[in-house]
DNA sequence: TCTGATGTAGACCAGGTGGTTAATGTGGGG
DNA sequence: CCCCACATTAACCACCTGGTCTACATCAGA
């Protein structure tokens, strides 16, 4: 990788682990096997925000277990910067939650510590390009989960329990109106139908979902997909 | 790839594309090109349910571009039918927000036409061996507009012009309580203030969000990340 | 030390909300 | 043809909600 003649700048990295020798052993790796340069290191994330503001580097290693002030919380900062710094996340574990969240806030890669050298070159080699790399097996798991949590969404609100479905059409048309904070004296207005009218509907709306008052009416209807219904039928 | 001899069952694979012709291409390239059980094909999104419910098959290619019932509906009605079928998108175009929502309704791999037909017989070999399979360049594509979306979200909530950020702590926990829909005397109960209390912080939430009563305060909250902040500053 | 922000509390009142009962018209299914 | 589900409306009432004004204690910061 990265051989013969390149055009390109080096990259400029920093290094974040709040392991000592970890973080020398990476050093190393990176200066021996390839042609980045490693303008700065950090063993703590607050130490690293400030390195990251002076030398403004092109790609960020981030150790992801620190104590004090973890990793994820270091690269959402970073990504909050906007300064085009592109972060790599680092760590021991391929836990799908954490990869989940590292990407969710917008770390450009994830590599293991006991992935080989030369994918952790790789790695770096892919991002500095612009692009965002997960290694096939940590991609893998990322997407059972990601499936996971959004199968448990849509079950939810396809399920036969849930109270809305037993809502008539105008019912639905009055609790619509209700999640966007509308009283009664306007419901009657956009319905054209007079406002004891929307009362009964109110009514029956909340004996259907078991509720005593909109507001938990409304927080019904928005945790059990009311909203996302149309996107869930129609759209997807 | 799947060479030589094979201990595991060959996969019994449904192909669904509306047009014809390439519905055959695919059909002969896996027939020869590798040893998996092409069980039944089908033109139209309504077929091919039928047929899935009949063969049981371990694979369906899907077609997303077809008219009438699309592609994507398909996928979310074989995942609702839970039988263990998966799924693996085929289109033409590389679309983010396609391949985002094909794997957000349960595709277990998302293949271009245009792709070499080695790539396919990979995918298929991956997604039968129970993994989730997306080519590098795909995967890049999902990952961008993955980011792109969260990234969104997360300036809404960390924007000084939301208005949460402007709440005391105190009218926090009361907006908190609001949210889950309990009365003046219930959050005068549970933080242990009298019912007037209660009201003078609600009055000064409602000033502060701008709103006019409970139901739009808790819609607010809501819609601007009042839930997710603990996620976002304290666990991500 | 004084000021401002915050949390606390009472009183009053208009108007909105929720519960109940009753009644009418309409359309579809048995 | 009758019954039921649905949509519609009225009247009444208890209670909750929201608006306003006032008042006091505490604490941090100028």
């Amino acid at each position: 990788m990265r051989r013969g003649l390149e055009f390109k700048k080096k990259a400029r990295i920093i290094i974040v682990d709040d392991n000592y020798e970890h973080l020398n052993g990476v050093r190393e790796l990176i200066e021996i096997e390839s042609d980045f340069d490693v303008v700065a290191t950090a063993t703590s994330a607050s130490v690293a925000i400030s390195l990251i503001k002076k030398y403004r580097p092109d790609i960020v290693l981030m150790d992801i277990n620190m104590p004090e002030k973890d990793g994820l919380s270091a690269i959402a900062e970073i990504e909050k910067l906007d300064l085009g710094v592109r972060t790599i996340a680092l760590t021991g574990y391929d836990d799908p939650d954490l990869i989940f969240r590292a990407m969710k806030i917008g770390a450009k890669g994830y590599i293991l510590k006991t992935m080989a050298s030369a994918q952790l070159i790789y790695a770096i080699d892919e991002v500095a390009a612009g692009k965002i790399y997960l290694p096939n097996t940590l991609s893998s798991r990322f997407f059972e989960y990601f499936q996971k949590s959004f199968k448990e969404e849509l079950q939810s609100i396809s399920d036969e329990e849930n109270l809305l479905n037993y809502l008539t059409q105008r019912e639905e048309e009055v609790l619509d109106l209700l999640t966007q904070g509308v009283t009664y004296k306007g419901v009657a207005q956009k319905l054209f139908i007079s406002e004891t009218t929307v009362k009964t509907h109110v009514n029956n709306i909340f004996q259907k979902l078991q509720v005593n008052d909109r507001t938990q009416a409304v927080l019904y209807a928005l945790n059990n997909g009311f909203l996302n219904r149309r996107k869930v039928k129609i759209a997807i």
